[in-house]
DNA sequence: GCTGTTGTTGGACGACTGTACAATATGGGC
DNA sequence: GCCCATATTGTACAGTCGTCCAACAACAGC
């Protein structure tokens, strides 16, 4: 019966340090910036102590940008699925619509985080080298579907206007999810797309 | 000598009432929602004393609500440049790109308060109400610009797919300034609108 | 000049915030 | 079984938060 049950369980700096990021998420989602709070995330996370924030990323605003750093992440992972460069607009888009990486939880988080990247330069840093990936990697899919055809508006312009149409509709679902429902938004996609690329839906549709 | 100065202002409520609503738009502007609290707002409304907000409108969420509100009718007023319900789609476009209603600030006050709309039921029913009046405007100036002609997609998806781009773009612009000018923004208006409808634009474009 | 209504003040209050830090426990290497 | 690097704990701290409320002052009406 000498058998000693530890108090806490120690974790590899990355891996509790991911752990926190999940629980920062999850409180941006259900909180906003409100919910973002030491007390809330350190429950979130299975119960840690307050000082495991400060002692893994410095302060709470690191941790702030390392959750989206991560969501970004998480999203560009869904804009190439097969893990290549190259990925096909349809797919692009069937995989930006799936759950996984536009659940209402997720939406509301990056809302959260939007709120705080004009008061963080740093933030604003981060945003715009993950946005610059981003669009290059739909204007890649937009030029290989338009497949050498001259568009009404550059390829450029049009993923501008894709991506920005995209993150409103997002935005209005998350505003008010029983308007929107994920179908609209598909549909919202290809209409769009379609006015300048012509018919590019998959056939069972 | 007896020249009374007296300490302070005494306002009718409802003047008072649109101080701090102003107030708290500022806040709102250069902090988020972080920067919304009694004591900068109540700074930002000319040194007025922290108990007016619970005075006037009860709590300070309530004051929060009637900034959303406030932001909404400004919007809607300035997509109905004349006051008429009636109004052109480009009159529109040129009347939301103006900077009064797009200035760097009330983006971001639009910004840190969608962000709290997931996290208050009363928020989100005042947004509901709100985006109704706003895409119906939007529908009708479509229709009005069709001019009986059948577009490749409803009028009604056409003006949901305006507004979330629009909104989109707005939003890019909010996180990085120098990604997007006003300009850009205007072109992406005309460039979705007339993928569906032709020409709309004005002369001297 | 007085009175009454009501807009305004400003401090008290308890709860909660993020961070710093010294003490402690864990688990791998030997 | 011991040692040690380091992950973790939990409290102390100074500050800020939103709300309440009793006293006060402005100003219109008389």
């Amino acid at each position: 019966m000498t058998a000693h049950t530890p108090k806490y369980r120690r974790y590899e700096a990355p891996e509790r340090r991911e752990m926190l990021v999940e629980a920062g998420l999850a409180c941006l989602a259900d909180g906003g910036v409100s919910g973002f709070t030491i007390d809330r995330i350190c429950e979130a996370a299975g119960g840690a102590s307050r000082g495991l924030i400060t002692h893994h990323f410095g302060s709470k605003q690191q941790l702030l940008r390392a959750c989206y750093a991560t969501a970004y992440d998480r999203m560009l992972g869904a804009a190439a699925p097969g893990g290549s460069a190259q990925t096909s607009l349809t797919e692009m888009i069937e995989a930006l619509l799936s759950d996984d990486y536009t659940s209402q939880g997720t939406l509301r988080a990056w809302l959260a985080m939007w709120g705080e990247v004009a008061n963080d330069p740093d933030l604003m840093l981060e945003h715009r080298r993950y946005y610059d990936h981003y669009l290059q990697r739909v204007v890649q899919a937009i030029r290989e579907a338009s497949d050498g055809r001259t568009l009404a508006i550059s390829e450029d312009a049009l993923a501008t206007l894709f991506i920005s149409m995209v993150d409103g509709l997002w935005l209005e679902r998350c505003l008010d999810p029983e308007r929107l429902s994920r179908a609209d938004v598909r549909q919202a996609c290809y209409d769009l797309l379609e006015a300048f690329l012509g018919p590019i839906r998959p056939q069972n549709d």
